[in-house]
DNA sequence: ACATTGACCTGAGAGC
DNA sequence: TGCTCTCAGGTCAATG
């Protein structure tokens, strides 16, 4: 579920519980998420630290631990961060969670451990050593630099949405969402692509992003024309166009789309 | 350079 | 109820 809407929901909600609160101790019950650093030593560096400030990039989420470095989060496919206080239950695959001073704690739960959880210096270094393109909603992201990026892509539009390292944080959900409100078929080459299309793909891309956030990435409060509300082969286009949603898969991925709305170029 | 496939992990849901 | 099969919103490496 993790993609950019998502992750910054968990901010969100990291912000309003977490921030500013000391870490008692942490405690490391699988160190198969962690990507540079051992279990035990991630608990050592962990303990004692204040959560000063959180970043997002993308589908990652960084925070800045009192004395320099921060922890970065990725979700994978099932992860989730959950404040906890005393006596709450925890969720069922907690990989890392941290005890605050204040008896309320922070758990990573990630039940397919496909996400990872490392130390960086800064989430700046941290996106330049994993070669991650600008964040999909930053303000610096303008329609020239983003037409910039793709115009030269020679693949489909859709991998090329999901690819980390051009425009980070659409994955499979939310790259169908944007392409459908673009009406562009999800295996168009980008190369056939027109300015006015980069633009209307850059139009949805900020649109359906925001909307999502703004809605809390709760489906029942999504606007009823977008896909992914129902997202299910043979339900009617919520465009009303009479036509039903297929499926398809693209680059691996199952794609949901609508074959008269999204007409391949 | 790009597309495709499988691997990584685990669990939910469908079908029998 | 229990078994097997398929699928899942992410990424990475290997192969064609």
């Amino acid at each position: 579920m993790p993609e950019l809407p998502d992750v910054e929901i968990f901010k969100k909600h990291i912000d309003s519980t977490s921030l500013h609160k000391r870490i008692a101790d942490a405690e490391v019950s699988d160190s198969g998420v962690l990507e540079n650093i051992s279990g035990k030593s991630l608990e050592k560096k962990l303990s004692g630290k204040v959560i000063q400030d959180s970043f997002r990039h993308g589908k990652y989420l960084f925070l800045k631990l009192s004395k320099g470095q921060e922890l970065s989060m990725h979700f994978g496919m099932t992860g989730f961060p959950e404040y906890l206080n005393k006596d709450d239950e925890k969720p069922k695959h907690v990989r890392l969670l941290l005890n605050f001073e204040d008896g309320g704690m922070l758990a990573y739960d990630s039940q397919r451990k496909l996400g990872k959880i490392g130390l960086f210096e800064n989430h700046e270094e941290f996106v330049e050593v994993h070669e991650m393109g600008p964040d999909a909603l930053d303000e610096g992201l303008d329609f020239e630099s983003f037409h910039n990026i793709f115009k030269e892509n020679s693949g489909m539009i859709k991998p090329a949405l999901m690819n980390q390292s051009k425009v980070a944080g659409i994955g499979n959900i939310y790259a169908d969402e944007i392409l459908f409100q673009a009406r562009l078929h999800p295996k168009t080459k980008a190369g056939k692509l027109e300015k006015s299309d980069w633009e209307k793909i850059f139009k949805a891309m900020k649109n359906v992003l925001q909307t999502a956030i703004d809605c809390k990435v709760d489906k029942s409060r999504f606007p009823d024309h977008y896909i992914l509300t129902n997202r299910t082969k043979g339900a009617d286009c919520p465009k009303g166009c009479g036509d039903k949603i297929q499926t398809i898969k693209v680059s691996g991925r199952t794609s949901y789309y609508c074959p008269d709305c999204q007409e391949k170029k």
